[in-house]
DNA sequence: ATTATAGTTGAGCATAACTCAATAAAATGA
DNA sequence: TCATTTTATTGAGTTATGCTCAACTATAAT
């Protein structure tokens, strides 16, 4: 290299206060332009330094945008997995679990965005990684539909992945309709939409009237007949 | 140019012969590696063309992707309308659509997984053309939910929209699993589990009692009338 | 102060979408 | 049949960007 080119005088961080450094600025480029329309010297040079830094500690542009997303994940796994301890009651759950995703995405829209655009892309690694991170956030919703048919209040022979697509398959149409448009989500309008539909579609229960409305008819009327 | 380099002696084809082959290399290469892995110079070489030309008639690869996904579109959504055009009742009907989606997905899984991702894609022009056929092909379900509400069949207050983002949102998730471990779906079954779920979830019927109980309460009732 | 470690650099490579002026095959017209 | 026009086709660039790597230097260790 000449010398009489100037070399960056940078301050030089930790490798992990960089990389920490690196990853936030990551999440905030592909939040605002996805992941296409974001240059890894870009990432680079809004923190002054240069592509090869970047690379040198995330290997791919790829690789740093599986390191944001497997962030993003454990956030909202821990985030979901203490709200739903306090929750009892399938329907309740149901219903806990539906309007957080769709908190979540009203929220980080354009994360989630990118998120499942890569998901879905030709990247085995990277497919198989995000697929086992999410295996792991909608784990929770299969768990309460088994708890629900062991507890009678679902019927037997519902697929507990039948409902884990129809809920988060549902909710990812809302996001695209969110980014499309911009509308911010009513969130607890679909999501009490979601889980009525949800609930009668898979409940035990034979009749929809009034929680117990029927049964304590029956009763009343047997009473009378008595 | 050096006139010692060879120029090939093509067969010049007309402008819609030429682009109808491009059009037809195009999708197999699309649905073989996917949008990303595709080079035109590879659909081209495949025609003994360059790249050039094939730049010439649609202008860009995204271009040429979305011809691609418009003739799809055409023909899924004509066969559609054929097929639901001798289908009667809203179960019947809601089944139909969900069994033929089924099947599309089945039969032209990597074209749909190419489609979907690039209507989620970045490119505004793009994904609101694609959008606008979806429209057009999803419009059916939502007019069988329409004309159910009107029968009495389905329960007023029943969001068509909810309907037709759990339908498709959940056969879409069909469709990652299946392209993820390449195996088939067993179509009959989802459909049927799946019309089920949602039917019971919009239906209008509000009782449901076990079987022989209502006959048991009606005899007794009559009983003591008399 | 010297040495070792490792964070950082920037020039350069490879690929693939895209452009465009040049060229020749076919169509048109005399 | 020949000349002219039209237009299908070419291929040599241009540009953008992910990625590599050997050189370089700030900092810590001895």
């Amino acid at each position: 290299m000449s010398n009489n080119s100037e070399r960056k005088k940078s301050t030089r961080l930790s490798r992990e206060a960089r990389q920490a450094e690196i990853l936030a600025a990551a999440r905030a480029s592909f939040e605002k332009n996805g992941y296409e329309n974001t240059t890894v010297a870009e990432i680079a040079a809004g923190l002054d330094l240069v592509e090869g830094t970047v690379f040198h500690y995330f290997g791919s542009k790829r690789g740093l945008m599986l390191r944001v997303i497997e962030s993003f994940y454990q956030e909202i796994t821990a985030e979901l997995e203490d709200g739903l301890a306090a929750v009892k009651g399938t329907r309740n759950r149901l219903y806990y679990i539906t309007r957080f995703h769709l908190h979540t995405i009203n929220r980080s829209a354009e994360l989630c965005a990118v998120i499942l655009r890569e998901s879905r892309g030709l990247e085995p690694d990277i497919s198989a990684e995000i697929h086992r991170l999410n295996r792991l956030y909608t784990g929770h919703l299969i768990a309460v539909i088994k708890a629900g048919i062991s507890a009678g209040e679902i019927r037997s022979g519902t697929s507990p992945t039948l409902v884990r697509n129809t809920v988060y398959g549902n909710i990812e149409h809302v996001l695209w309709d969110r980014v499309g448009d911009g509308k911010p989500v009513d969130v607890e309008r679909v999501a009490e939409e979601l889980t009525e539909l949800v609930f009668r579609g898979i409940s035990a229960e034979e009749t929809r009237l009034e929680e117990g409305e029927v049964a304590a008819l029956v009763k009343r009327l047997n009473r009378l007949i008595d």
